[in-house]
DNA sequence: CGTCCTAACAGCGA
DNA sequence: CTCGCTGTTAGGAC
């Protein structure tokens, strides 16, 4: 579930209360998370420091000393939680990670999420995150970037913007309002968009994860301390409000199949 | 435009007329035609005997002396016309093969068609006609073996009959009747029909092929001397009959769009 | 609510 | 009306 407003803020969390800790220990109690048998995963990890966190699309990012890196998915929706030295730490997890120090963080996949060790010498080959778009905030995803995705090929935008090979940190719950913003039919292709509509859905995008990123991401969703975020379902403008008035112009907002994916729209603004 | 029924008088008709005779000459018009280089498709075949032909899917095989095979598929629409020693040749063809008693055949495709080269341990590695499936109308066609088609998977039944990858000899124009003798929708799923479909779309399938051989082809196409075959628009139920009267309830047959390709149904005989 | 793999479909060009 | 290639979509598994 978590996007990259989310994402952003655990990363950033992460960053400021790990870096300099050592790995003690890795509990490991789903084995389908990992990438290695738990033993060499383990092992890996073990006695590297924490450098730096960092997001890349949806995956989180340890770098650890001795050249590894820890690799963090959340698959439909996970909870990283801190503990500190001495506390408790969250049951119910699927790995957890112990330090030195006594403190640690929990991972705990609602569904499926992963966790996976990679060598720096490894990373280029690691087929998940190889080939991620530039994040959807960042400096590298300038107007005249953003543009490039669109003009030709028949693919629709939602599709697009949903592609994390192209344009990475978009799920399906941010993109709702993104193409309420916009204007935009979910199933538009791509290269019967103008000039226009490109800059609208652009400035939509940004605007949309900057918005949820400063109010620290989704309320049903949970900091690396336990605390929700400040987007709350009443923020939504159109995205899971079926049967609601539009915000704009009052029609009624529509549920549609879109592909496998479930969208919401206003049939009225967004027109086909 | 030729499929099963034209191809088999095809074969037929150039077995008995051909076999034993030796390639004097080939001349070629039109390079695309080939898989190779005009001058190597020629020397190849130059000094080969004919041995035998016969369909395989909708491409006829030539066997040779000196191990080798000529390849001809006639794409959406061809004549394969015989001339007599001293006899003028077809004009307008894009390929000529000359035999050395004075008499020999053209290739004169529509649009576009094949005539391909192969010695025989090339055969195997020959894409086009590697995988084909086996002729709607042979031994193997069995309901047994047809049967093994349907049950699994999301596929549509025409695309199904029309792969030539899993039973060859089909193509758009008998699929027409075939699916109307059936009474089947050309997008129902493989995995929804019953036993009874099953049984059903055999024996049309086997008897629109059947009967039109019988009246050697369709008669708007020729066969090896140039004449038409027997199979009139009048004797089709409801392929290419848009509009008219469906000959069992009398509904308007309609003319609708099936991915990329046109079919005619019965809406009421053939419900989705 | 995600991501991957694969089957099936769709459009183009020869 | 053909076939094959390629980009895109759809479904199931984890």
């Amino acid at each position: 579930m978590a996007e990259l407003p989310e994402l952003l803020v655990l990363a950033e969390q992460m960053g400021t209360e790990l870096a300099g800790k050592t790995l003690a220990d890795v509990e490991v109690v789903q084995e389908k998370c990992l990438n290695l048998p738990p033993a060499a995963f383990r092992q890996n990890l073990v006695g590297c420091r924490i450098d730096r966190v960092y997001n890349r699309g949806k995956w989180i990012f340890l770098d650890l000393s001795q050249e590894g890196h820890l690799l963090l998915n959340l698959g439909m929706g996970a909870d990283l939680l801190y503990y500190g030295p001495g506390q408790a730490w969250d049951d119910g997890h699927r790995v957890r990670f112990h330090f030195d120090d006594g403190s640690g963080f929990t991972c705990r996949f609602w569904w499926f999420g992963h966790a996976h060790y990679c060598s720096t010498p490894e990373l280029a080959g690691h087929e998940p995150t190889a080939s991620l778009g530039p994040l959807a905030l960042s400096d590298e995803m300038t107007l005249e970037w953003f543009s490039s995705l669109f003009g030709k090929g028949r693919r629709r935008v939602k599709a697009m913007l949903t592609d994390q090979k192209r344009i990475s940190g978009i799920g399906n719950v941010y993109i709702q309002d993104i193409l309420f913003r916009a204007r935009l039919h979910p199933t538009r292709p791509v290269s019967g968009l103008s000039e226009a509509d490109v800059a609208r859905l652009y400035h939509a995008t940004t605007g949309t994860l900057r918005e949820a990123y400063e109010k620290r991401g989704l309320a049903y969703e949970k900091d690396f301390y336990g605390v929700p975020g400040g987007v709350t379902m009443d923020d939504f403008l159109v995205g899971y409000r079926e049967g609601k008035p539009c915000p704009e112009c009052g029609a009624t907002v529509a549920k549609i199949r879109t592909g496998s994916t479930a969208s919401f729209i206003c049939p009225v603004c967004q027109p086909e």
